[in-house]
DNA sequence: CTGTGTGCAAAACGTTTGCATGCCT
DNA sequence: AGGCATGCAAACGTTTTGCACACAG
């Protein structure tokens, strides 16, 4: 995600606008590493701006994942989880506590298609899900 | 997935019954290779069998991914799909159709999590999930 | 002023559960 | 005969949508 100053631009030039309900949950998600669900985007907002609805909170995500500034993870059978760090990276998740981490590990040198499958798919990106148990839950 | 017969002595030494119902289910799945969601083994078990319930499909499934026969993925944010290869491999989603592929190719000896997590985490397996366009669609 | 954004309520969606009945072993 | 399995309907949690009103540009 880009920084708020620049994201403000980037919407003005789509044609959409800063609202307070915007700039809270922007601050919120920006530098934030505990790749947080809808709900909890909610929570940490409605601290501090109390009358904001769960409906603002669903479709500026989605603006933001259209705009391209934060990936949705389908990583946690429950529900989804946003990252605003964009840069390829992967995830481990706690079978036990469902937290998610980040791995920074740059495993592209190693890891593509098979060359039988080359002509089937436009691979346009990967990423590797890490599953086992946290240090708390073992 | 172990075949029909090898099944059928895994339900009976977990004290779980072969029905009809189960039995259609079992045939679906074995072999197959389409990474089916809940509703279209319904919808597949359906045309043979018309009076069975999603009710059934939902609790066989989750029997099926108790006893290990059968592998929850989750790679598409719309629903859980099931893979009756338990074997570790990987898959590609076409961004369009969502169709699911296989990827047999053997990464292990090259994905491990940096020293750094080595201690944070016990990791049981890992999944890469490929995302791009089928020939269809592209 | 214009049109996008908000918030409420309700709907939609996939999935799970309670319970009475059915049927495999 | 006993207990697991089935199927219906209802509940569930997450996410989406319709609409009237509010407000940013």
């Amino acid at each position: 995600m880009e920084t708020v100053e620049k994201l403000t631009r980037t919407l003005k030039s789509h044609g959409l606008k800063l609202t307070p309900q915007r700039l809270m949950i922007f601050k919120i998600l920006e530098d934030n590493i505990s790749h947080p669900s809808a709900e909890e985007v909610f929570k940490r907002v409605k601290k501090i701006y109390p009358t904001v609805s769960f409906t603002t909170i669903y479709k500026t995500l989605e603006t933001l994942r259209d705009l391209g500034e934060i990936k949705e993870l389908i990583i946690d059978e429950d529900r989804k989880h946003y990252d605003p760090n964009t840069k390829p990276h992967h995830h481990i998740i706690c079978k036990v506590c469902k937290k998610i981490n980040d791995v920074f590990e740059d495993f592209s040198p190693h890891i593509k298609l098979p060359d039988s499958m080359g002509s089937e798919f436009d691979v346009s990106c990967f990423q590797i899900s890490f599953h086992g148990k946290c240090r708390n839950c073992n």
